[in-house]
DNA sequence: ACTTATGCAACTGGCATTGTTACATGTTCC
DNA sequence: GGAACATGTAACAATGCCAGTTGCATAAGT
């Protein structure tokens, strides 16, 4: 398997809830479409739930639908959804005795933090509905 | 243990080594100073002396020192050397079926190429000397 | 009640990276 | 030449992360 396909899957199922809307998708059909597990699509999906870009519901002709427009949605706010990070600096915890280190970190946090925002703001350009070409 | 460790091990190594030239330093002293591994310090500054940035010398006062002056070393070339890439997406052998998922990795793709090309550009800004202030 | 779907916790297994050991190679000093 | 020292490298163990899996609780519709 893909390492980091979080991303890849959360945009998937979106996109093709983006293009056929209306009826809801469940975890079981995404997963056969995407070729994985059912759980781990409702845990990907989950953080889109959490984070306002889908609705989900129990039950009989349950499953996941989109809770606004594709035209409102952003691969940025997909991005921010999932926690995605390019930057695995964690130093918090992690503190270095070697003033030299210090710099050298902070030196490239502040690069990386300022790259992270660029990321998202240049995927904040495009919309779910732009990618996926759907007639709003 | 911390994952992706190694440009963090190279810069420091490296930092050290501009602040107090001359000398070579050998891998054990480097990897009792960062904590780790005189075989891992060596498998990382193995990278780059490929890349043209260390000398390493065996046998009696051998050791690790600069190729070049830190005021030649920017911290674009630690990084490429390590071949260190944040966009984690080789998509090439995994072909997607699905148009949909195709266009959506078209385009994520694309961004963070974009991205990978301004970190380098960044980065390539500042060198060693800079960052641990070596007089030149 | 029964079926269907999500929600969630716990566990497994694969994969990448770091850490470790062992040994070969080369260099310097005696 | 031989001893001491340092890199070069291969092989293996340990660790951590993440997808995958199983099982069960919960909720909604028929």
């Amino acid at each position: 398997m893909k390492r980091n396909s979080r991303l890849s899957l959360a945009l998937h199922a979106l996109g093709h809830m983006a293009v056929e809307q209306g009826e809801p998708r469940t975890s079981a059909h995404i997963a056969a479409h995407a070729g994985t597990n059912p759980v781990v699509v409702r845990r990907v999906l989950g953080r889109l739930r959490e984070a306002g870009l889908l609705i989900s519901e129990k039950g009989h002709a349950g499953g996941w639908k989109l809770a606004k427009s594709p035209t409102e949605i952003t691969l940025a706010d997909v991005y921010t959804a999932l926690d995605e990070r390019l930057i695995a600096t964690d130093n918090a915890d992690d503190v270095p005795h070697c003033s030299l280190e210090y710099a050298l970190r902070n030196q490239v946090s502040s690069v990386m933090e300022d790259i992270e925002r660029t990321l998202i703001e240049r995927l904040s350009k495009t919309t779910i509905a732009e990618v996926c070409k759907v007639k709003s």
